[in-house]
DNA sequence: CGTTCGATTGAGCTTTCTCAAGCACAGTGG
DNA sequence: CCACTGTGCTTGAGAAAGCTCAATCGAACG
């Protein structure tokens, strides 16, 4: 198993105190009878992250099944001499650590304070197995997130630095945005690691993004959209 | 809709010769009774396809989903200015068309001569719906596409030139080599195209991969690889 | 008020791309 | 049977985008 140098992550206590989800934070709740709800709440067990930590690395044993319920994640894996690839960014309702194999194939770790709901795989399937909603619920996370990560090889093969950055904020506009203002927790190595770019190149492109006055920095973590039209026109390719 | 300038296949026909499919070449065939098989055959219509031809583009209403039952499909995404990302390969008992939207995200092409077994959606997802072991097969074989969208997430946007390339000869080796040798049916610019290189670089690294004595080509779509051990490294971004 | 860690900026370098020419092979018509 | 032609592959030379290494900046925190 592959663990890298400069890894500052603590791995997960196996015992935590077990005190049940938010049902409003499961992403399946919405086809749910009250009672299933209930009933499947009380199969995970509520998991507090802090900054940097570990969920699981790559090649853990997959044990257990994950959704985020505060916070984000981020997913990623590491090639023997320390190159990084973040393959996926995950906010409250996302399904995290499904594999149908049994090691984890990417490692992942919480952005910023976060908070997942933990159920042991056996449970699991066992619920869903008996829930034909969930099934096809998970069949079309699944689906969805197969066309974002598509989306993500257009970008990542074919994309200049300045349409990735474009592309990068237009996405998390749509997912956690405020009206204009962006949240970005995540470090810009992080985004770097994300767009298959240098922190340094990141930083050069929003650079240049201000000075276009396409965004305006509110603080390091607040990006307000001043130019939609021109970011996703940006984003698209055709800028 | 885009629809590129250069872009010579012809439309698929919507009527056509229906002689069903060919059983052993669906995917699902592992997890149905004879009976039901039978049925799911009869569901479909198979379709046959010449190099180059289109199955749908990007755009087009998802009206039916396909296996592949003969010779290769790819799939893929166009930008305005006419860049292209090839997200993927598709090889018989692959589904292809499996859309959770009302359009497909991303076009479809024969790469040599093909055949596919079209079903018309609302029969296919009758049918599912009626075949719990179906539904569990799709979502398996959903979220092993999506692993390897990840891996090629990483290719994407970590790995050199020569890395993609060995890359993509040890994944295709495994997928559909004969011993040490591997068909590549497709053409250098699909390749490029899917590793996110140009033809020229794949070109210039096929060459120095032969000079190597990694690799040698008995015609130009049929390679040898003598030197696995040494590939693999490679492609594993520790060589 | 100094320290630390991440973000920014700069200068030179490397990898890959672009553009262009030449090559190989299959299909076609004289 | 062989030149002709078209298509895709290979190779070369110069250009460019993004990377590396290094210095500086700036906010958070003790």
């Amino acid at each position: 198993m592959l663990s890298p140098a400069n890894h500052n992550s603590s791995l997960l206590p196996d015992t935590h105190p077990c005190n049940g989800c938010d049902a409003r934070d499961l992403a399946i709740c919405g086809v749910l009878e009250t009672d299933d709800l209930d009933t499947f709440r009380r199969l995970g067990c509520s998991i507090d992250l802090c900054d940097g930590q570990s969920l699981f690395h790559q090649g853990d044993a997959a044990t257990r099944v994950f959704t985020v319920t505060l916070g984000m994640l981020k997913s990623f894996r590491i090639l023997a001499d320390g190159r990084r690839q973040v393959t996926g960014f995950h906010l409250p309702g996302d399904f995290v650590g499904t594999s149908v194999d049994q090691e984890h194939q990417f490692a992942v770790e919480a952005v910023g304070k976060s908070r997942v709901c933990a159920f042991p795989v056996n449970r699991f399937d066992g619920f869903i197995e008996e829930h034909q909603p969930m099934q096809r619920e998970l069949y079309i996370a699944a689906t969805r997130e197969l066309v974002q990560a598509q989306q993500q090889m257009v970008l990542l093969g074919r994309k200049t630095a300045m349409e990735r950055v474009a592309s990068f904020l237009v996405l998390l506009s749509d997912r956690l945005g405020h009206g204009s203002v962006v949240e970005l927790p995540m470090r810009r190595s992080d985004i770097a690691d994300y767009l298959g770019l240098t922190k340094e190149t990141v930083s050069r492109v929003v650079s240049e993004l201000k000075r276009s006055r396409m965004i305006r920095l509110r603080a390091i973590e607040r990006t307000e959209i001043l130019d939609r039209t021109r970011l996703d026109s940006l984003a698209q390719g055709d800028g």
